[in-house]
DNA sequence: CGGAATCCGCCAAGATACTG
DNA sequence: CAGTATCTTGGCGGATTCCG
C-alpha cells in the first residue's frame, strides 16, 4: 500500500468518496429493497432539510446509484429507488447498519452525547 | 422507523457518527491487525496533514476504537492498534473495501474525477 | 407535493512553521 | 519522531422563502 500519488488508489477513500458523507449512506440504507417517495423519505429519515435531501437524491442520481421516476398525476408525484449499482452497496450498508445496532455502538453513542 | 426525534436511533446514523468521516475509516482500515507509528501511518495513507491525522487518532483514541502505545527510547515511538471495539469494526470495513475494489466503484470514481 | 433559489454561519480540513 | 500552534478557507449543511 501507498496511496499517497493517487488517493483514489485505496479502496475505502473510493469506496466512501461515492456514497459517504453525512447523509448518504442513510438514504441508501432507507431507501433499501422500497420505492420511496420524496416526503415519505424525509419522514423517515432523521432531520434533514428540504434544500440538502434535494440535493443529495440528485447526486445519487448522478453518480448512478439510485433512479428517479416522476409520474405525471394532477399532484406531482416522484418515487425513489436503488438501481443496481446501489443494490451493489446492500451488504454494505446492512453492516454498517448491523454494527450500528451492537451494544458497541450503542455504549459509544451514549458516551458521545454527554 | 421514525428517526426524527432522535437522530440516533437510525443505526447508520449512529455507526456513521462513530467512524464515519473522511478519514476515520481509512485510518482504521490502514491499521487493521497491524500495529502501526504514526509515521508509517503518514505514508501509508492518502495525503493528510500531520495535524488532520493526529487529531483523528485522539479522537479514535477516545471513541475507544484504538490504542495507542508509547515506547519510552532514545527517539520516541508511538504505536497504534485497534482496540476490541475497533477489531469489531474489520467486517464492516473489509465490506466496505471490498465494494471499493469492484469495477462498479471504479468506474464510478472515473466518471467523478472528470 | 416536490422541489429551486438565496443567504449565511460555522467548522472540518489544509498549509505552514515550530518543538520536546 | 511525533506531534503542537496558528492562521486561513471552502463548502457542507441549515433556515427560510418561493414556485409550478
Amino acid at each position: 500500500m501507498r496511496y499517497i500519488e493517487n488517493p483514489y488508489d485505496c479502496p475505502v477513500t473510493r469506496a466512501m468518496s461515492i456514497f459517504g458523507g453525512k447523509w448518504k449512506p442513510i438514504i441508501l440504507n432507507c431507501i433499501g429493497e422500497s420505492s420511496l417517495r420524496f416526503g415519505k423519505l424525509n419522514q423517515l429519515m432523521p432531520a434533514i432539510s428540504n434544500k440538502v435531501l434535494s440535493n443529495e437524491l440528485k447526486e445519487l442520481e448522478t453518480l448512478g446509484l439510485i433512479e428517479r421516476k416522476e409520474f405525471k398525476e394532477r399532484s406531482q408525484r416522484v418515487e425513489y429507488t436503488l438501481s443496481d449499482s446501489g443494490k451493489s452497496l446492500m451488504p454494505v450498508l446492512h453492516e454498517i447498519a448491523n454494527w450500528g445496532n451492537s451494544n458497541q455502538a450503542k455504549k459509544i453513542v451514549t458516551e458521545m452525547v454527554k
